[in-house]
DNA sequence: GCGTATATGTGATAATATCACAAGTCAAGG
DNA sequence: CCTTGACTTGTGATATTATCACATATACGC
């Protein structure tokens, strides 16, 4: 797991990267990266950063796909679904996962300031979480962990 | 930290109890918990589960309170705000604080079939977290951090 | 090709949350 | 007592986020 949101990288690189992990992800469980949806993930790796349903959806329609909340709702549910996007919760908004096919858990770091978020290696967390869940006899099936703070940019400025 | 919500216990008594604590711990520190605040807080306890904001409005509407939603949301908020109750934002809901005053960083977990929400020690959880952050020069100033899954009753049955 | 499952487009609507402003309450100091 | 200022509440309007229902189209297995 890279550290990659937070330092200076060649973007473009990797967004073809990652596009070019999950396509091959997706041949290989015969998935269906249809239009729509290879789009949005395409979208939210040109953000770079999280968007909310609305701002894809507006980003679709300039492109001549569907412009009703569905259109944008379903594709990002068939991205998060299979591991090629997350939902950030506090911020009722999406992002791009950085590392698609690798089992992770992803934690996630807000910058307060500048909106921006990394996904931070959770495996640790994830296993106190599990800990204590288990002394209650609860079974963990999903979480959502989630940060809010600032990142080192914004720290610095 | 008391594993309460999945146990059997004597619901009436922590209803009172924790409501005693919130109004000591209100005065204390010179917080005005108002009869709208005060009985947010009291909804809430004696749901004893996640609810809506709209939930509670109707309820407080019911009551002679106004029925407009920022009624709902300023006391659900301050009650965030000051430690007394919890957002669950997996749910777009609220718990009452099981442990106010005690310096606790929760984490949530919500059985997806009787949509319980028990606060589970997550002491360990925060200082794995911590870390991932630190690694990246992230600094935390909140987190949330919501697991769902099935609790040890609706596991039996 | 045919039939079936899956995906998309579209209109409507539900659920969640915030804004702006007026009116009321409370407590401290003159 | 009475004024003042901070905080709280009520209310109407509106913004934002998310889902439903149903028709149409597309892709895939046979």
């Amino acid at each position: 797991m890279e550290p990659l949101a937070f330092h200076h990288h060649d973007h473009s690189h990797c967004e073809g990267d990652v596009m070019h992990r999950a396509e091959a992800l997706a041949k290989e469980q015969g998935l269906r990266l249809t239009p729509v949806r290879k789009r949005v993930l395409e979208i939210l790796l040109e953000a770079h950063k999280a968007m909310g349903a609305y701002d894809v959806l507006q980003r679709l329609a300039a492109e001549g796909f569907g412009n009703q909340p569905p259109v944008a709702y379903r594709a990002l549910e068939f991205l998060v679904e299979h591991g090629l996007a997350h939902r950030i919760r506090r911020l009722n908004a999406f992002t791009a996962c950085m590392h698609p096919g690798e089992a992770h858990s992803p934690a996630f770091l807000i910058c307060r300031q500048c909106d921006s978020v990394a996904e931070a290696d959770a495996a640790g967390v994830r296993a106190a979480l599990g800990a204590s869940a288990d002394a209650l006899g609860f079974t963990i099936e999903r979480s959502n962990i989630e940060a809010l703070g600032l990142c080192p940019a914004c720290k610095a400025a």
